[in-house]
RNA sequence: GCCGGUGUAGCUCAGUUGGUAGAGCAGCUGACUUGUAAUCAGCAGGUCGGAGGUUCGAGUCCCCUCGCCGGCUCCA
């Protein structure tokens, strides 16, 4: 039984207090105009702390936010009892756990983590209330000045209001709005993850403080089912895979800039593939443009003031050249080569294009940011009476490659004018009003990022959800107001006069690189067939079969499939065990009743033993296989 | 770039307080001729990321440097 008072006196109780009810009664609270500072933690006087007191996990998300939020303070208490020198900045809640950024007297280690971790559980089981206070301002001021805890002072003094309200947990005091969980032992199922730095207030002008990252759970089981998704992240890690199945390889003498293996390139060829034969049934051309450029033309289209400090340069006959980090410019060259009538449009004109942008050396991830990447890009010129359509159009391709082709979910966000923004406002405003209407005539959801996009035009991005629940931006459309102006291109209207065409700029994978990361996770790199660098795997029961299998192989090679055959003095146990771990869809075994009588052992991956087949009737089970290059 | 961690054989890793570099897998050779997730034996493989320093002696300690890993928006 949990008991409080609220500040104007009136007596709460609760029966079972798990913090979702506590949460239900603050909404009470709240609703009936009572002054809320709080779960229940604002009542300290009259609130007795149940000892036994055992939140039931908080299923709601502000219970979780709320446990792990508190779950930070229990963290930091313990770290002043092991660091009393140790300096605090903030502590939130974020998705999936939680931080506190410290600062401490000598930098700590992973390792240290563990010793943290036992000191919590400590004052965890001393079961501390979480008492809530008021001070004015100045009064919070000083007393954290008092404490040296100079970044709280800083905070403070960037704060309105005049009331501060801070909460005790014994020695450890921090400001907070709260609500807090009403004492220690109520934080029972967590973890700390990992130490790594950041930048106080994020800004990388300010000192860098340890940032202490953790999550919390309500029950043991949700928090190891949490760790266990964490673990099973790591094992599709591409660049595990990537290793393993022998795709790809980033070395030290091209930090950023990935090879790509045989498999790799099955794999990145089959995308591109899949990748034509879709735009050119939706009457899209392709070109392709050089990678070195004159300097000359980055200085007219604006990269060379707004994006210097990613791209490289060079020199051809000590004439200044570029590296194109975009491919739009050379594109332009392209539509500018030839007299455009309104007649043609919309262009649409695609180009997978190697672009090569200098990233950040700490910012290097595997194939998901690197430094030299394959756009698949496109760029579209229209009227702007066309612009609406020519949208929807980009959408349809989306959703395409998207949920049909690879069966993701997504969900699309529209940003737009920024402040710094360029151009005329009424082609803005008709852009945004494009944008805006073409998403809703489809039915598609959106989400409003206003001011986020591009200096010089709006932009819808989608977002991939893999299957453990991360999101990727891959595609995105940007209207562009500038370039067209800056080159000065033109068309000829119905009326025989030259007017200025619209131009769009859209991906739908975005990095080709990228995407093949993201699918190699999203697949546990267990591609499906029509991906599958090796579709069938040949395991000859022992070598005296050798000429039937080759037989069968250079059959199967003819017939078009990705075959390999397992030539090793191995036993078929053997040979399973490793065609099972590359993740080959299907394995053909050979043996001596399959010679005799022209058949073939089929085993799939998954379904495992499918039974003999003919040759004919393996080559249908091929064909029965989900592709979308036909 | 910055903070922290890390770098030993193709891969995954071990290497005590500084004292002659190890294992498993993969590879090669041989034996076995194998029926649905690892047959056995042998051989070979490393300037311990690179450069400097301390020391009689450095994979181990110090400094520099490079790569890699985690993180650097998510408001007390």
């Amino acid at each position: 039984m949990v008991l409080f008072t609220s500040t104007e006196g009136k007596r709460y109780e609760a029966e079972k207090a798990t913090v979702r009810e506590l949460l239900e009664v603050w909404r009470l609270k709240k609703a009936i105009g009572a002054k809320v500072n709080g779960v229940i933690v604002d009542c300290d006087k009259e609130f007795t702390v149940d000892t036994e007191f055992t939140p039931v996990m908080p299923d709601t998300e502000e219970g979780l936010d709320l446990l792990r939020h508190s779950t930070a303070h229990l963290m930091a208490h313990a770290i002043l009892r092991l660091y009393p020198e140790a300096k605090f900045g903030i502590g939130p809640s974020i998705k999936d756990g939680f931080y506190y950024d410290v600062r401490f007297p000598n930098p700590i280690s992973e390792d240290d983590l563990q010793k943290i971790e036992s000191e919590m559980r400590k004052v965890a089981q001393e079961k501390i209330p979480l008492v809530r206070e008021e001070l004015s301002m100045s009064d919070a001021k000083e007393y954290f000045s008092n404490r040296g805890e100079d970044l709280k002072v800083e905070m403070i003094e960037n704060l309105e209001g005049e009331i501060l309200s801070i909460y005790k947990e014994g020695d450890f005091v921090d400001f907070c709005r709260g609500p807090h969980v009403p004492h220690t032992g109520c934080c029972k199922f967590f973890k700390l993850l990992s130490v790594a730095g950041a930048y106080w207030h994020g800004d990388e002008k300010n000192e860098m403080l340890t940032r202490i990252y953790g999550t919390a759970f309500g029950t043991e089981d949700e928090l190891k089912d949490h760790l266990r998704r964490l673990e099973e992240a790591k094992a599709r890690d591409h660049r595990k895979l990537g290793k393993e199945l022998d795709l790809f390889s980033i070395h030290p003498e091209g930090p950023g800039f990935p090879f790509f293996h045989p498999k790799g390139m099955v794999v990145m060829n089959k995308l591109i593939e899949v990748w034509r034969n879709e735009h050119t049934k939706r009457g899209y051309v392709e070109i392709k443009t050089p990678m070195i450029l004159d300097r000359a033309l980055w200085l007219q289209s604006g990269h060379w003031d707004h994006y210097k400090e990613n791209m490289y340069f060079t020199e051809i006959d000590e004439a200044p050249f570029a590296i194109k980090p975009m491919n739009c410019p050379g594109g332009i060259l392209v539509y500018k080569n030839s007299i455009h009538s309104y007649r043609e449009f919309p262009i649409r004109m695609g180009e997978l294009g190697f672009v090569h942008r200098h990233e950040r050396s700490g910012a290097l991830h595997g194939l998901m940011r690197v430094r030299a990447f394959t756009q698949d890009d496109a760029h579209i010129y229209c009227t702007p009476e066309q612009i609406k359509d020519e949208i929807k159009a980009i959408m349809d391709i989306d959703r395409y490659f998207y949920q049909e082709v690879f069966g993701f979910k997504y969900h699309v966000e529209l940003s737009t004018r920024p402040e710094d923004s360029m151009g005329d406002p009424e082609l803005w405003e008709l852009a945004e009003k494009c944008l805006k209407e073409a998403l809703e005539e489809t039915g598609t959801e959106y989400r409003l990022n206003p001011g986020d996009g591009a200096f010089y035009g709006p932009k819808i991005d989608f977002h991939l959800e893999d299957c453990i629940g991360r999101t990727w931006q891959c595609g995105t459309i940007q209207l562009d107001f500038q370039l067209p102006e800056k080159f000065d291109m033109t068309y000829i209207g119905a009326d025989g006069a030259e007017h200025r065409p619209v131009m769009l700029h859209r991906t739908i994978l975005g990095s080709l690189e990228r995407f093949m990361g993201i699918l190699i996770e999203n697949y546990a790199g267990a591609f499906p067939y029509w991906l599958a660098p090796v579709q069938a795997k040949l395991l000859q029961v022992s070598s005296q079969f050798e000429e039937y299998t080759q037989e069968l192989n250079s059959k199967l090679r003819l017939a078009g499939t990705r075959t390999e055959v397992d030539y090793r003095d191995e036993k078929l146990g053997k040979k399973i065990r490793d065609a099972q771990l590359q993740k080959v869809p299907f394995m053909l075994v050979i043996g001596q009743k399959e010679a005799e009588t022209g058949t073939v052992a089929v085993r799939d991956k998954v379904k495992g033993d499918l039974g003999s087949m003919t040759f004919d009737e393996l080559i249908e089970l091929f064909k029965s296989q989900y592709n979308p290059i036909s």
